[in-house]
DNA sequence: TTGTAAGCGTTATCAC
DNA sequence: GTGATAACGCTTACAA
């Protein structure tokens, strides 16, 4: 193995000159630089990643912890992750990969190692329990998702109440007047998740401004459910014309099911989903869609940690920081024009 | 920070002393040991990495190379990951991501640095740039896949080869006499993608075996090509009641082309599908499907990567394996007994 | 069974 | 602009 010590002792210089050229932390001399740029080069020098983590009390480590189980649909769990490595890289930085099933005991291990420098947890809920863990640890960490107690941590999601105010702009914009909110199992609304609670709070407040009637209803998303769910919504308000639905398990029930109605979607019923744009382009007719930037995700989670960790090298105290990501609408084959009024037998 | 030394001073004995009690290489008094444990859970102390890493000459790292694109589908290539990170945490080791755009660079600087101790490459070529790299810097490597040239390195892949001989075993099974296996885009097979030739050696060798009549047709993936694919194949053969499909991308067109022309699967029409779980149950009607085992492809992988570094350990020369995973035939709905011949018009 | 001490390869503080 | 040198926290012969 190349030392820093081989390389000084060939190009002439003592060690301390040559860590000073690869930091670039004070002057040095051209002439200098050229050998030891040389030497570094020639012998195929690498720093030792353990050595200089324990002299600089850096590890230049990150920690990203993923869900399990596929409870995020997996590509985008996939995508943020990649993403989330590729900008860490950028800075300097490797992505350690834990998986969530360590728990908070996972957490603690890395930060108290010092074998990660900071935390990016995903998959984050409303009462995580390890969000007070970091804080006890005073350790840097920036969460996917907003749990209840934000302070000590950074935060980063998608901006559910824009997205569900775009759903009904865009159904109010081809003039349906009676719509539906197809959402989660009513479980996810009783524990307060955040993105059902925020979606269906920007939706219904922009319908109501946007003069919009409409039915919100819970849907567990497997086939049964879906049915029980729309054949309520039909029977109750027979005129809907506008169907939005956030259960991504739900989408492909519905679709059939409105088929099997006998409504043609989108000349008889508009269907906008709140999902990733891949699953979107999957289904016949592709469907019109709110999605939120992934990559960018794990982009700013990358940024916030690197702004973190920074303000500590300063001697600061860390800003907590809140970022949602403004999700955009992407018009397909799904919606269209609201039916003329009694046009269905 | 907790140190060692904090420890030793507590427990009232030298930072040896903790330090053997920590790893178990040398037998402690149970006195001792009590002592020690309880200052360590007392004072919350962890070892830290860098310190350890640098002393041991171990990172206890091991790095994890996943493709930047989805070329393997992604939720798979997710699952391996997890399992990878699961197993490897049961082995007393953390998993780095890297991602394969870093090319040969990136294995280069964590093998390099003592940052990682070995190293799992995701998404091999036949000829990849990696794997001389990995040789010449004697860096342990287990291979997800299998290249041509695997001197240095282990390697771990589905028994692709197996999987076709199911496929032919199924139809023949069945009844099936006349048969189509539609394979990936021509390119694959130019460029001798081990496991697109492995499969079709395998299905061709069991067919004729069994007595089957079969073509085989190249095909893109995109409707258009499956459609080219699935217009050759009944022109020229127009007995066939049995399809062999590989490529994913084809297996939505074909399913709606068998339909447009009027046969019925799996009445008029058998198919069997090479791909992922999760993909066959996703289609209508669900696909009789051959699937490798995802999850054990990672725990291998981990095994012996832990092989590797545990003859290094010994002072022997790890030994270069080759394991091949075999997959699963599972009869779901697409498959049934050949139609009475003459049957269709 | 336990202790002493010499590294491991960097970084960073002092000096010059 | 450059060079000694003392940490950094742990592992592991070597002694006792």
């Amino acid at each position: 193995m190349v030392t820093l010590a081989d390389v000084a002792r060939q190009a002439g210089v003592s060690a301390s000159t040559v860590s000073y050229v690869l930091s670039g932390k004070r002057s040095i001399s051209e002439e200098t630089r050229r050998r030891v740029e040389r030497s570094v080069t020639e012998l195929g020098y690498h720093p030792n990643a353990g050595a200089r983590a324990l002299a600089a009390r850096r590890s230049q480590i990150i920690a990203l912890v993923v869900p399990l189980r596929a409870d995020v649909y997996v590509p985008v769990m996939m995508e943020i992750a990649v993403s989330v490595t590729v900008a860490a890289r950028r800075h300097g930085h490797d992505v350690l990969l834990l998986t969530k099933d360590e728990g908070p005991a996972g957490v603690r291990r890395v930060a108290g190692s010092g074998l990660a420098d900071a935390v990016i947890l995903m998959d984050v809920e409303v009462d995580d329990e390890r969000v007070p863990l970091l804080r006890a640890q005073g350790t840097q960490a920036v969460l996917i998702g907003v749990p209840d107690d934000r302070r000590g941590v950074s935060c980063v999601d998608h901006d559910f109440a824009t997205a569900g105010a775009l759903c009904a702009d865009h159904l109010a914009d081809l003039g349906h007047r009676e719509v539906a909110f197809v959402g989660y199992g009513s479980g996810v609304y009783h524990r307060h998740a955040g993105y059902a609670e925020h979606t269906l709070a920007g939706f219904r407040e922009r319908a109501e401004r946007r003069g919009l009637r409409f039915v919100q209803r819970p849907c567990e998303g497997t086939y049964e459910s879906t049915a029980g769910t729309l054949g309520r919504i039909l029977a109750d308000r027979p005129e809907t014309t506008g169907f939005v639905v956030q259960n991504e398990g739900a989408i492909g029930p519905l679709l059939g099911l409105l088929r099997t109605s006998g409504r043609t979607v989108p000349e008889d019923a508009s269907v906008i989903a709140l999902c990733p744009e891949q699953l979107a382009e999957q289904y016949a007719p592709r469907l019109t869609a709110v999605t939120g930037p992934a990559q960018e995700l794990g982009r700013v989670a990358v940024e916030q940690t690197m702004g973190r960790i920074a303000a500590l090298d300063r001697g600061e105290e860390p800003r907590d920081e809140l970022v949602l990501l403004t999700p955009v609408l992407t018009v397909r084959e799904s919606t269209g024009p609201a039916p003329r009024q009694g046009s269905r037998p």
